[in-house]
DNA sequence: TCAAAAGTGTTGCATCTACACCCATGG
DNA sequence: CCATGGGTGTAGATGCAACACTTTTGA
Protein backbone atom coordinates (compact mmCIF):
# COMPACT_ATOMS: atom_id res chain seq x y z
CA UNK A 1 0.00 0.00 0.00
CA UNK A 2 1.19 3.55 -0.77
CA UNK A 3 1.31 6.90 0.78
CA UNK A 4 1.01 10.39 -1.19
CA UNK A 5 -0.07 13.39 -0.60
CA UNK A 6 -2.03 15.90 -2.57
CA UNK A 7 -1.91 19.65 -2.45
CA UNK A 8 -4.64 22.07 -3.18
CA UNK A 9 -3.16 24.90 -4.12
CA UNK A 10 -5.23 27.83 -4.05
CA UNK A 11 -4.74 31.39 -5.71
CA UNK A 12 -6.40 34.73 -6.30
CA UNK A 13 -5.68 36.86 -8.81
CA UNK A 14 -8.35 39.46 -8.64
CA UNK A 15 -11.30 37.97 -9.88
CA UNK A 16 -11.30 34.37 -9.25
CA UNK A 17 -10.15 31.60 -7.33
CA UNK A 18 -8.21 29.42 -8.57
CA UNK A 19 -6.25 25.89 -8.50
CA UNK A 20 -3.41 25.27 -9.36
CA UNK A 21 -3.15 21.76 -11.69
CA UNK A 22 -0.78 19.38 -13.48
CA UNK A 23 -1.79 19.05 -17.25
CA UNK A 24 -0.65 15.98 -18.85
CA UNK A 25 -1.22 14.87 -22.53
CA UNK A 26 -1.54 10.92 -21.84
CA UNK A 27 0.05 8.97 -24.95
CA UNK A 28 -2.19 7.20 -26.55
CA UNK A 29 -2.10 3.22 -26.16
CA UNK A 30 -2.91 1.33 -29.38
CA UNK A 31 -6.05 3.00 -30.93
CA UNK A 32 -7.05 5.55 -28.30
CA UNK A 33 -6.47 8.77 -28.63
CA UNK A 34 -4.27 10.77 -26.55
CA UNK A 35 -5.91 11.59 -23.30
CA UNK A 36 -5.75 15.07 -21.09
CA UNK A 37 -5.52 14.87 -18.11
CA UNK A 38 -5.80 16.66 -15.33
CA UNK A 39 -4.91 15.87 -11.72
CA UNK A 40 -3.21 17.78 -8.49
CA UNK A 41 0.17 17.78 -7.31
CA UNK A 42 0.98 15.04 -5.09
CA UNK A 43 3.12 12.80 -4.88
CA UNK A 44 4.00 9.51 -3.01
CA UNK A 45 5.74 10.05 0.35
CA UNK A 46 9.22 8.93 0.63
CA UNK A 47 10.83 6.96 3.21
CA UNK A 48 12.32 8.91 5.43
CA UNK A 49 9.89 12.19 4.91
CA UNK A 50 7.12 13.34 6.79
CA UNK A 51 3.62 13.91 5.54
CA UNK A 52 4.11 17.87 5.82
CA UNK A 53 7.39 17.26 4.69
CA UNK A 54 6.53 15.53 1.39
CA UNK A 55 3.40 18.34 0.90
CA UNK A 56 6.29 21.13 1.12
CA UNK A 57 8.70 19.42 -1.30
CA UNK A 58 5.55 18.87 -3.79
CA UNK A 59 5.13 22.99 -3.75
CA UNK A 60 8.80 23.45 -3.76
CA UNK A 61 9.17 21.33 -7.20
CA UNK A 62 5.96 23.85 -8.58
CA UNK A 63 7.23 27.09 -7.18
CA UNK A 64 10.06 28.30 -5.86
CA UNK A 65 8.58 30.30 -2.73
CA UNK A 66 8.56 29.39 0.94
CA UNK A 67 6.92 30.13 3.70
CA UNK A 68 3.90 29.44 1.87
CA UNK A 69 0.34 28.60 3.71
CA UNK A 70 -0.09 24.88 4.36
CA UNK A 71 -2.05 22.93 6.17
CA UNK A 72 -3.57 19.18 5.90
CA UNK A 73 -7.29 18.87 5.94
CA UNK A 74 -8.24 15.54 5.32
CA UNK A 75 -7.15 11.95 4.42
CA UNK A 76 -8.56 10.02 1.12
CA UNK A 77 -8.72 5.78 1.56
CA UNK A 78 -11.17 4.74 -0.64
CA UNK A 79 -9.50 0.88 -1.52
CA UNK A 80 -10.51 1.90 -5.20
CA UNK A 81 -9.69 6.08 -5.43
CA UNK A 82 -6.78 4.96 -7.87
CA UNK A 83 -8.43 1.88 -9.71
CA UNK A 84 -10.66 2.90 -12.37
CA UNK A 85 -9.86 2.19 -16.23
CA UNK A 86 -8.24 6.13 -17.22
CA UNK A 87 -6.53 6.46 -13.97
CA UNK A 88 -4.74 2.96 -14.31
CA UNK A 89 -3.73 3.48 -17.91
CA UNK A 90 -1.77 7.18 -16.50
CA UNK A 91 -0.28 5.92 -13.98
CA UNK A 92 1.30 3.20 -15.96
CA UNK A 93 3.50 5.51 -17.34
CA UNK A 94 5.05 6.83 -14.65
CA UNK A 95 4.68 4.85 -11.13
CA UNK A 96 7.05 1.89 -10.19
CA UNK A 97 3.73 0.05 -9.34
CA UNK A 98 0.98 1.33 -10.74
CA UNK A 99 -1.91 -1.00 -8.97
CA UNK A 100 -0.54 -0.26 -5.72
CA UNK A 101 -3.73 1.17 -3.77
CA UNK A 102 -2.81 4.72 -2.31
CA UNK A 103 -4.03 6.49 0.37
CA UNK A 104 -3.44 10.10 -0.18
CA UNK A 105 -3.37 12.82 2.88
CA UNK A 106 -4.92 16.25 1.67
CA UNK A 107 -3.27 19.65 2.09
CA UNK A 108 -4.23 22.46 1.12
CA UNK A 109 -2.49 25.68 0.46
CA UNK A 110 -2.22 29.36 -0.14
CA UNK A 111 -0.01 31.05 -2.56
CA UNK A 112 0.61 34.97 -3.50
CA UNK A 113 0.08 34.97 -7.30
CA UNK A 114 2.19 37.81 -7.63
CA UNK A 115 5.04 36.22 -6.12
CA UNK A 116 4.06 32.93 -8.43
CA UNK A 117 6.44 31.72 -11.42
CA UNK A 118 5.93 28.21 -12.31
CA UNK A 119 9.30 26.05 -12.35
CA UNK A 120 9.65 24.57 -15.68
CA UNK A 121 12.20 22.16 -14.38
CA UNK A 122 9.91 19.88 -12.26
CA UNK A 123 6.88 18.33 -13.27
CA UNK A 124 6.89 17.23 -16.97
CA UNK A 125 3.74 18.09 -17.13
CA UNK A 126 2.37 21.59 -17.30
CA UNK A 127 0.59 23.69 -14.74
CA UNK A 128 -2.39 25.29 -14.89
CA UNK A 129 -4.50 28.32 -13.05
CA UNK A 130 -7.85 26.62 -13.14
CA UNK A 131 -11.32 28.26 -12.00
CA UNK A 132 -12.41 26.26 -8.94
CA UNK A 133 -15.71 26.75 -10.03
CA UNK A 134 -15.22 25.56 -13.59
CA UNK A 135 -12.95 22.90 -12.66
CA UNK A 136 -13.10 20.11 -15.56
CA UNK A 137 -12.90 16.43 -14.71
CA UNK A 138 -9.67 15.36 -12.78
CA UNK A 139 -7.86 12.32 -12.36
CA UNK A 140 -9.12 10.12 -9.18
CA UNK A 141 -10.98 11.52 -6.56
CA UNK A 142 -9.64 14.72 -7.08
CA UNK A 143 -12.76 16.86 -7.54
CA UNK A 144 -13.75 15.75 -4.13
CA UNK A 145 -10.90 16.57 -2.81
CA UNK A 146 -10.72 19.85 -4.27
CA UNK A 147 -14.87 19.95 -3.24
CA UNK A 148 -13.06 19.11 0.73
CA UNK A 149 -10.06 21.37 0.23
CA UNK A 150 -12.84 24.43 -0.21
CA UNK A 151 -14.94 23.76 2.27
CA UNK A 152 -12.01 22.91 4.66
CA UNK A 153 -11.05 26.56 3.75
CA UNK A 154 -13.86 28.88 3.87
CA UNK A 155 -14.29 27.34 7.10
CA UNK A 156 -10.96 28.62 7.94
CA UNK A 157 -11.45 31.94 6.68
CA UNK A 158 -14.07 32.76 8.65
CA UNK A 159 -12.55 31.72 11.32
CA UNK A 160 -9.06 32.76 10.95
CA UNK A 161 -8.81 35.95 8.55
CA UNK A 162 -6.08 34.12 6.79
CA UNK A 163 -7.46 35.55 3.55
CA UNK A 164 -4.22 37.87 3.25
CA UNK A 165 -2.37 34.74 2.12
CA UNK A 166 -3.49 34.43 -1.00
CA UNK A 167 -2.70 38.86 -1.56
CA UNK A 168 0.32 40.41 -2.72
CA UNK A 169 2.46 41.76 0.53
CA UNK A 170 0.66 45.22 0.23
CA UNK A 171 -2.97 44.88 -0.69
CA UNK A 172 -5.82 47.11 0.14
CA UNK A 173 -9.01 46.39 1.90
CA UNK A 174 -11.01 45.94 -1.19
CA UNK A 175 -9.19 43.67 -2.67
CA UNK A 176 -9.69 41.40 0.30
CA UNK A 177 -12.94 41.85 0.64
CA UNK A 178 -13.41 40.81 -2.98
CA UNK A 179 -11.66 37.49 -2.10
CA UNK A 180 -13.83 37.13 0.70
CA UNK A 181 -16.70 37.71 -1.62
CA UNK A 182 -15.26 34.83 -4.02
CA UNK A 183 -14.84 32.63 -1.54
CA UNK A 184 -17.90 32.74 0.46
CA UNK A 185 -19.45 33.36 -2.59
CA UNK A 186 -21.88 36.23 -0.90
CA UNK A 187 -21.54 39.65 -1.16
CA UNK A 188 -20.34 41.39 1.66
CA UNK A 189 -21.18 45.03 2.94
CA UNK A 190 -17.96 47.09 2.77
CA UNK A 191 -18.55 49.16 5.93
CA UNK A 192 -18.83 46.42 8.19
CA UNK A 193 -16.37 44.33 6.21
CA UNK A 194 -13.65 46.54 7.29
CA UNK A 195 -14.70 47.17 10.53
CA UNK A 196 -14.66 43.47 11.43
CA UNK A 197 -11.37 43.11 9.48
CA UNK A 198 -9.36 46.21 11.74
CA UNK A 199 -10.77 45.06 14.71
CA UNK A 200 -8.96 41.45 14.08
CA UNK A 201 -5.86 43.53 14.83
CA UNK A 202 -3.94 41.64 12.00
CA UNK A 203 -3.29 44.69 9.31
CA UNK A 204 -0.83 47.07 9.69
CA UNK A 205 -1.71 50.09 7.33
CA UNK A 206 1.19 51.39 5.19
CA UNK A 207 2.28 55.02 4.60
CA UNK A 208 1.76 54.22 1.09
CA UNK A 209 -1.21 53.91 -1.88
CA UNK A 210 -2.00 52.24 -4.54
CA UNK A 211 -0.64 54.39 -7.62
CA UNK A 212 -1.93 54.68 -11.26
CA UNK A 213 -5.21 53.79 -10.54
CA UNK A 214 -8.26 56.24 -12.34
CA UNK A 215 -10.08 56.79 -9.03
CA UNK A 216 -9.08 57.57 -5.63
CA UNK A 217 -6.21 55.92 -4.60
CA UNK A 218 -7.08 53.50 -1.68
CA UNK A 219 -4.68 53.13 1.58
CA UNK A 220 -2.28 49.82 1.15
CA UNK A 221 -2.00 47.19 4.00
CA UNK A 222 -0.04 44.40 5.14
CA UNK A 223 -0.60 41.52 7.31
CA UNK A 224 0.85 42.22 10.66
CA UNK A 225 2.72 38.98 11.60
CA UNK A 226 2.19 35.40 11.66
CA UNK A 227 -0.81 34.28 14.97
CA UNK A 228 -0.48 31.36 16.83
CA UNK A 229 -3.27 29.57 16.95
CA UNK B 1 5.39 1.68 4.38
CA UNK B 2 2.12 0.83 6.57
CA UNK B 3 -0.91 2.56 6.85
CA UNK B 4 -3.04 2.10 10.28
CA UNK B 5 -5.62 3.79 12.22
CA UNK B 6 -5.81 4.72 15.52
CA UNK B 7 -9.46 5.35 17.58
CA UNK B 8 -9.75 7.61 20.50
CA UNK B 9 -12.70 7.01 22.23
CA UNK B 10 -14.12 8.90 24.06
CA UNK B 11 -16.86 8.25 27.37
CA UNK B 12 -18.39 10.00 30.20
CA UNK B 13 -19.25 8.31 33.37
CA UNK B 14 -21.09 11.65 34.99
CA UNK B 15 -17.55 12.86 36.77
CA UNK B 16 -15.26 12.02 34.31
CA UNK B 17 -13.93 11.75 30.34
CA UNK B 18 -12.95 9.04 29.96
CA UNK B 19 -10.40 7.53 26.68
CA UNK B 20 -10.46 3.90 25.81
CA UNK B 21 -7.26 2.52 26.28
CA UNK B 22 -5.23 -1.00 25.81
CA UNK B 23 -2.96 -2.25 28.20
CA UNK B 24 -0.55 -4.73 27.59
CA UNK B 25 1.78 -6.53 29.63
CA UNK B 26 4.71 -6.71 27.32
CA UNK B 27 7.29 -9.65 27.88
CA UNK B 28 10.03 -8.90 29.84
CA UNK B 29 13.18 -9.95 27.29
CA UNK B 30 15.92 -11.04 29.12
CA UNK B 31 16.49 -9.65 32.20
CA UNK B 32 14.61 -6.66 31.62
CA UNK B 33 11.20 -6.60 33.93
CA UNK B 34 7.65 -7.20 32.37
CA UNK B 35 6.82 -3.31 30.96
CA UNK B 36 2.86 -2.47 30.73
CA UNK B 37 2.41 -0.79 27.61
CA UNK B 38 -0.81 1.51 27.15
CA UNK B 39 -1.63 2.94 24.15
CA UNK B 40 -4.51 2.99 21.52
CA UNK B 41 -6.77 0.68 19.94
CA UNK B 42 -6.09 0.60 17.02
CA UNK B 43 -4.98 -1.83 13.80
CA UNK B 44 -3.24 -1.74 10.39
CA UNK B 45 -5.42 -0.92 7.50
CA UNK B 46 -6.10 -4.08 5.46
CA UNK B 47 -5.71 -4.58 1.57
CA UNK B 48 -9.82 -4.09 0.74
CA UNK B 49 -10.78 -1.70 3.41
CA UNK B 50 -11.49 2.09 3.40
CA UNK B 51 -10.00 4.16 6.39
CA UNK B 52 -13.79 4.85 7.83
CA UNK B 53 -13.73 0.64 7.97
CA UNK B 54 -10.72 -0.13 9.16
CA UNK B 55 -11.75 2.46 12.38
CA UNK B 56 -15.63 0.98 12.58
CA UNK B 57 -13.65 -2.39 12.53
CA UNK B 58 -11.59 -1.76 15.43
CA UNK B 59 -14.56 -0.54 17.51
CA UNK B 60 -16.36 -3.36 16.48
CA UNK B 61 -13.32 -5.44 18.19
CA UNK B 62 -13.59 -3.40 21.16
CA UNK B 63 -17.51 -3.14 21.86
CA UNK B 64 -20.55 -4.56 20.33
CA UNK B 65 -22.13 -1.00 20.34
CA UNK B 66 -23.29 -0.10 16.02
CA UNK B 67 -24.01 3.63 15.05
CA UNK B 68 -21.07 5.00 16.99
CA UNK B 69 -19.79 8.56 16.30
CA UNK B 70 -17.31 8.59 14.50
CA UNK B 71 -14.78 10.74 12.76
CA UNK B 72 -11.43 11.39 11.53
CA UNK B 73 -9.43 14.40 12.60
CA UNK B 74 -6.24 13.98 11.61
CA UNK B 75 -2.87 11.72 10.30
CA UNK B 76 0.07 11.51 12.23
CA UNK B 77 2.61 10.56 9.67
CA UNK B 78 6.43 11.51 11.77
CA UNK B 79 8.33 9.05 10.15
CA UNK B 80 9.62 8.17 13.39
CA UNK B 81 6.86 7.77 15.24
CA UNK B 82 7.38 3.92 15.80
CA UNK B 83 10.75 3.90 15.89
CA UNK B 84 11.94 4.21 19.81
CA UNK B 85 13.10 1.24 21.56
CA UNK B 86 10.70 0.29 23.93
CA UNK B 87 7.71 0.58 21.24
CA UNK B 88 9.86 -1.18 18.73
CA UNK B 89 10.22 -4.20 21.55
CA UNK B 90 7.08 -4.63 21.98
CA UNK B 91 6.14 -4.55 18.30
CA UNK B 92 8.06 -7.62 17.88
CA UNK B 93 5.55 -9.41 20.04
CA UNK B 94 3.06 -9.08 17.49
CA UNK B 95 3.77 -7.49 14.10
CA UNK B 96 4.57 -9.34 10.88
CA UNK B 97 7.01 -6.02 10.18
CA UNK B 98 7.69 -4.42 13.54
CA UNK B 99 10.58 -2.04 11.85
CA UNK B 100 8.28 -0.92 8.97
CA UNK B 101 7.08 2.78 9.38
CA UNK B 102 3.58 3.60 10.01
CA UNK B 103 1.12 6.29 9.08
CA UNK B 104 -1.58 6.36 11.29
CA UNK B 105 -4.93 8.07 10.52
CA UNK B 106 -6.52 9.30 13.69
CA UNK B 107 -10.16 8.77 14.39
CA UNK B 108 -12.00 9.89 17.36
CA UNK B 109 -15.50 8.25 18.61
CA UNK B 110 -18.03 9.02 21.20
CA UNK B 111 -19.61 6.19 23.14
CA UNK B 112 -22.18 6.33 25.70
CA UNK B 113 -20.76 4.02 28.15
CA UNK B 114 -24.21 2.91 29.84
CA UNK B 115 -24.69 0.51 26.76
CA UNK B 116 -20.75 -0.03 26.56
CA UNK B 117 -19.72 -3.77 27.39
CA UNK B 118 -16.17 -4.54 26.78
CA UNK B 119 -15.83 -7.48 24.12
CA UNK B 120 -13.34 -10.11 25.71
CA UNK B 121 -12.59 -11.81 22.57
CA UNK B 122 -10.74 -9.56 20.83
CA UNK B 123 -7.67 -7.18 22.12
CA UNK B 124 -5.71 -9.70 23.63
CA UNK B 125 -5.27 -7.06 26.77
CA UNK B 126 -7.51 -5.49 28.75
CA UNK B 127 -9.51 -2.57 27.62
CA UNK B 128 -9.51 0.44 30.18
CA UNK B 129 -11.16 3.99 30.68
CA UNK B 130 -8.78 6.26 31.93
CA UNK B 131 -9.37 9.72 32.52
CA UNK B 132 -8.33 12.20 29.79
CA UNK B 133 -6.79 14.58 32.30
CA UNK B 134 -4.83 11.86 33.71
CA UNK B 135 -3.19 9.77 31.25
CA UNK B 136 0.13 8.05 31.63
CA UNK B 137 3.01 7.85 28.93
CA UNK B 138 1.14 5.93 25.89
CA UNK B 139 2.75 4.12 23.38
CA UNK B 140 4.20 5.47 20.13
CA UNK B 141 3.20 9.18 19.91
CA UNK B 142 -0.77 8.25 21.13
CA UNK B 143 -0.52 10.66 24.26
CA UNK B 144 0.21 13.58 20.96
CA UNK B 145 -3.16 11.96 19.16
CA UNK B 146 -5.45 11.95 21.97
CA UNK B 147 -4.34 15.72 22.74
CA UNK B 148 -5.34 16.68 18.84
CA UNK B 149 -8.46 15.01 19.31
CA UNK B 150 -9.48 16.25 22.62
CA UNK B 151 -9.28 19.59 20.46
CA UNK B 152 -10.68 18.95 17.77
CA UNK B 153 -13.55 17.36 20.09
CA UNK B 154 -13.74 20.81 21.69
CA UNK B 155 -14.45 22.39 18.46
CA UNK B 156 -16.95 20.18 17.22
CA UNK B 157 -18.65 19.84 20.60
CA UNK B 158 -19.24 24.32 20.33
CA UNK B 159 -20.12 24.19 17.00
CA UNK B 160 -22.15 21.18 16.68
CA UNK B 161 -23.32 20.11 20.27
CA UNK B 162 -22.80 16.36 19.43
CA UNK B 163 -22.50 15.95 23.81
CA UNK B 164 -25.30 13.82 23.92
CA UNK B 165 -23.32 11.23 22.09
CA UNK B 166 -21.36 10.15 25.24
CA UNK B 167 -24.71 10.73 27.71
CA UNK B 168 -27.86 7.56 27.76
CA UNK B 169 -30.40 7.04 25.34
CA UNK B 170 -32.36 9.82 28.14
CA UNK B 171 -30.70 12.17 29.77
CA UNK B 172 -31.08 15.49 31.56
CA UNK B 173 -30.08 18.76 30.72
CA UNK B 174 -27.78 18.89 33.90
CA UNK B 175 -26.53 16.03 32.53
CA UNK B 176 -25.16 17.64 29.18
CA UNK B 177 -23.96 20.70 31.32
CA UNK B 178 -22.07 18.83 33.11
CA UNK B 179 -20.44 17.07 30.41
CA UNK B 180 -19.81 20.52 28.68
CA UNK B 181 -18.52 21.89 31.87
CA UNK B 182 -15.80 19.22 31.52
CA UNK B 183 -14.84 18.88 28.67
CA UNK B 184 -14.09 22.58 27.79
CA UNK B 185 -13.05 22.83 31.43
CA UNK B 186 -15.00 26.06 32.87
CA UNK B 187 -18.17 26.59 34.73
CA UNK B 188 -21.43 27.33 32.43
CA UNK B 189 -24.56 29.40 33.90
CA UNK B 190 -27.38 26.64 33.97
CA UNK B 191 -29.96 29.29 32.88
CA UNK B 192 -28.30 30.76 29.51
CA UNK B 193 -26.76 27.14 28.61
CA UNK B 194 -30.85 25.39 29.38
CA UNK B 195 -31.71 28.53 26.68
CA UNK B 196 -28.70 27.44 23.93
CA UNK B 197 -29.42 24.67 23.75
CA UNK B 198 -32.91 24.03 23.37
CA UNK B 199 -33.14 26.30 20.83
CA UNK B 200 -30.49 24.38 18.77
CA UNK B 201 -33.86 22.21 18.56
CA UNK B 202 -32.07 19.16 18.80
CA UNK B 203 -33.48 17.54 21.96
CA UNK B 204 -36.98 16.14 22.66
CA UNK B 205 -38.32 16.60 26.05
CA UNK B 206 -39.88 12.98 27.32
CA UNK B 207 -43.01 12.28 29.01
CA UNK B 208 -40.28 11.28 31.79
CA UNK B 209 -38.69 12.11 35.04
CA UNK B 210 -35.72 10.61 36.46
CA UNK B 211 -36.78 8.21 39.22
CA UNK B 212 -35.17 7.56 42.68
CA UNK B 213 -33.21 10.84 42.81
CA UNK B 214 -33.52 12.57 46.73
CA UNK B 215 -34.61 16.07 44.81
CA UNK B 216 -36.91 17.19 42.45
CA UNK B 217 -36.78 15.16 39.49
CA UNK B 218 -35.42 16.53 36.53
CA UNK B 219 -37.00 16.32 32.79
CA UNK B 220 -35.59 13.42 30.79
CA UNK B 221 -34.57 14.76 27.22
CA UNK B 222 -33.95 12.43 23.68
CA UNK B 223 -31.68 13.10 21.15
CA UNK B 224 -33.86 14.20 18.59
CA UNK B 225 -32.84 13.01 15.07
CA UNK B 226 -29.32 12.90 13.24
CA UNK B 227 -28.54 16.16 11.71
CA UNK B 228 -26.94 16.95 8.63
CA UNK B 229 -23.90 18.61 7.96
C1' DT C 1 -39.06 20.22 57.61
C1' DC C 2 -34.73 19.83 55.47
C1' DA C 3 -31.49 19.04 51.80
C1' DA C 4 -30.63 18.89 47.16
C1' DA C 5 -30.97 19.87 42.58
C1' DA C 6 -34.66 21.47 39.07
C1' DG C 7 -36.54 24.98 36.83
C1' DT C 8 -37.53 29.66 35.25
C1' DG C 9 -37.14 35.71 33.09
C1' DT C 10 -35.37 40.09 32.82
C1' DT C 11 -32.26 43.83 32.20
C1' DG C 12 -28.18 46.05 30.56
C1' DC C 13 -24.58 45.79 27.46
C1' DA C 14 -22.22 44.50 23.43
C1' DT C 15 -22.51 43.21 18.82
C1' DC C 16 -24.33 43.05 14.25
C1' DT C 17 -26.86 44.79 10.33
C1' DA C 18 -28.51 47.97 7.24
C1' DC C 19 -27.86 51.94 4.96
C1' DA C 20 -25.99 56.83 1.73
C1' DC C 21 -23.07 60.35 0.89
C1' DC C 22 -18.70 62.93 0.01
C1' DC C 23 -13.75 62.37 -1.49
C1' DA C 24 -9.51 61.98 -4.26
C1' DT C 25 -7.60 60.89 -8.42
C1' DG C 26 -6.76 60.23 -13.62
C1' DG C 27 -8.32 61.00 -17.92
C1' DC D 1 -15.80 67.97 -14.97
C1' DC D 2 -16.75 63.22 -15.08
C1' DA D 3 -16.27 58.47 -13.82
C1' DT D 4 -14.60 55.37 -10.60
C1' DG D 5 -13.97 53.10 -6.56
C1' DG D 6 -12.32 54.84 -1.61
C1' DG D 7 -13.62 55.94 2.64
C1' DT D 8 -16.63 56.96 6.64
C1' DG D 9 -20.88 56.86 11.10
C1' DT D 10 -25.20 55.84 13.19
C1' DA D 11 -29.62 54.03 14.75
C1' DG D 12 -32.26 50.05 15.51
C1' DA D 13 -32.37 45.24 16.27
C1' DT D 14 -30.45 41.27 17.97
C1' DG D 15 -27.84 38.37 20.81
C1' DC D 16 -25.35 37.33 25.03
C1' DA D 17 -23.98 37.50 29.95
C1' DA D 18 -25.14 38.13 34.48
C1' DC D 19 -28.00 37.25 38.07
C1' DA D 20 -31.74 34.82 42.56
C1' DC D 21 -35.60 32.73 43.95
C1' DT D 22 -39.31 29.11 44.03
C1' DT D 23 -40.45 24.14 43.28
C1' DT D 24 -40.49 19.23 43.89
C1' DT D 25 -39.06 15.19 45.76
C1' DG D 26 -37.06 11.66 49.25
C1' DA D 27 -35.42 11.06 53.59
Amino acid sequence: MDISVDCVVFGFDEKKLKVLLIEQRQPGKDKTLPRLQTALPGDLLKENESLDGAAKRVLRELTSLKGIYLKQFHTFGDPMRVKNLKDQDWLRTFRAHPERRVVTVGYYSLVKLEDYSPKASSFAGKTKWIDVYELPELAFDHNVIVEYALDVFRHELIADNIGFELLPEKFTLSQLQHLHEIVLNKKLDKRNFRKNVLKLDQLKPLNEKQQGVLHKPAQLFQFKTKKKS
